[in-house]
DNA sequence: GTCTATAGTGGGATAGAC
DNA sequence: GTCTATCCCACTATAGAC
């Protein structure tokens, strides 16, 4: 068989895509080498474990997004308008998650994928990773949006974001259900599209007005009624059952 | 040892909890009996295989769940105000998802958490479930959405619920990362504030108008490049609220 | 209906040839 | 640096005792 004198990045990108798209645990050293044209004792080699891939895998891929992403942001904070600068804030953040300016093979959407997947299956090995080297950038995301809307609580944008993560998680995970429910209409897998549509959602998000918390103890009203009409404000209700 | 006289909802419970919180590859039959205090032969008498167990899950929470959405959904589509109605739309579709009205152990919240862990692992079983048992539910809403805004192309529509459920999930499985990013300012647990959130954004990102599409063809995924500052570009004037 | 014992398979990791 | 061969362990599922 002919050798591949760069086995050791054929098993990354291998690897990348399996656990991409089954997960961590679904996906055996012995599917790596037979999908990568390696055999799994020179995965050990490379790697040292099935943990030291992946961790190589994010080591690999969180240095330029985050880069890229620092990059735009410093660009977008310098736009005047108000309205134009928390989009162009939103799009430095998931424009590079979509596609990575580094030339790697698969750019961002797989590694982002990957990191959907491992986030939804409690990863140990990547729990701690996340909190290191993502935290940072996020703030710094954070921290701009609420220069752009200096009356929204810090918390309220962190809840904001999380959503916008979430959005951006599931329409790399699952895009065919974009497909499926517009009947064939919209493409769940354009990811130039998912871009434009997911910033138009979350600037638009961002800028509602906070909830209103009108009590903090009463959890008084019955949750399985419909809000009445007249609404002025929106209490919390009761989710515990 | 004390033989649980129930033994098959023990062994139910233990799966939901497990499988929900670390995959379903990561866990382990015996992992499953050794939660539930039974022993690994008695699952696959009760449920005859590890995919059994999952489709049993899925058979127990879905028409319950399905069925809280549809009757919140019919008295939300009463509601006269047409941002109320939106407002109470929404909330008929993510208030069962953290909170089943059925009384089966650990509610709502575990079972949707357990989804959002089995779409990212593009599990095989419950591929098959999703769109038999969900669509028509989905699909429901988005009719019960298109009535309140005529004016929004359906696709739209489509991208901005798979957008809500990607955040719904992902608070559910990561709620620890809105407790971190906040500081210890917001609990990323606190179910009732979630809802509260999640629905605030929801009814603004559906509020606001539609993403312009100035052409079709040219939706490279390579534009890398930063927005411009004046961004004369692809987005219409929106005002949200 | 639940447990014990076990069959049969496939996993991760290692040692040493090339 | 890559491959072959192999060890040992954990897993799913089964058969039959109680």
């Amino acid at each position: 068989m002919t050798r591949n004198p760069n086995m050791r990045e054929a098993i990354l990108s291998a690897a990348e895509l399996l656990f991409s798209t089954k997960g961590f645990n679904a996906v055996s050293i012995r599917d790596i080498a037979l999908e990568a044209g390696a055999n799994p004792g020179s995965i050990t080699y490379h790697f040292k474990s099935k943990d030291g891939l992946l961790l190589e895998i994010y080591k690999r891929h969180c240095g330029p997004m985050n880069k890229r992403r620092i990059e735009l942001l410093v660009a977008a904070r310098r736009v005047r308008d108000v309205q134009d600068r928390l989009e162009a804030i939103v799009r430095a953040y998931v424009q590079p998650a979509f596609s990575s300016s580094s030339d790697l093979a698969g750019g961002g959407a797989r590694f982002t994928r990957l990191r959907a997947v491992m986030s939804a299956e409690g990863n140990a090995v990547v729990g701690r990773i996340i909190a290191e080297i993502f935290d940072d950038t996020t703030n710094a995301f954070i921290e701009a949006i609420e220069e752009s809307l200096p009356h929204l609580p810090r918390t309220t944008i962190v809840w904001r974001s999380q959503f916008l993560l979430g959005a951006l998680y599931y329409t790399l995970v699952s895009p065919e259900r974009v497909t499926r429910l517009s009947r064939g209409e919209a493409d769940g897998a354009d990811m130039a599209e998912a871009i434009e549509q997911l910033v138009a959602s979350t600037v638009a998000s961002l800028q509602a007005s906070d909830v209103d918390h009108l009590d903090t103890a009463s959890h008084q009203t019955k949750s399985t009624q419909p809000p009445a009409k007249g609404a002025a404000g929106k209490r919390k209700e009761n989710s515990t059952s």
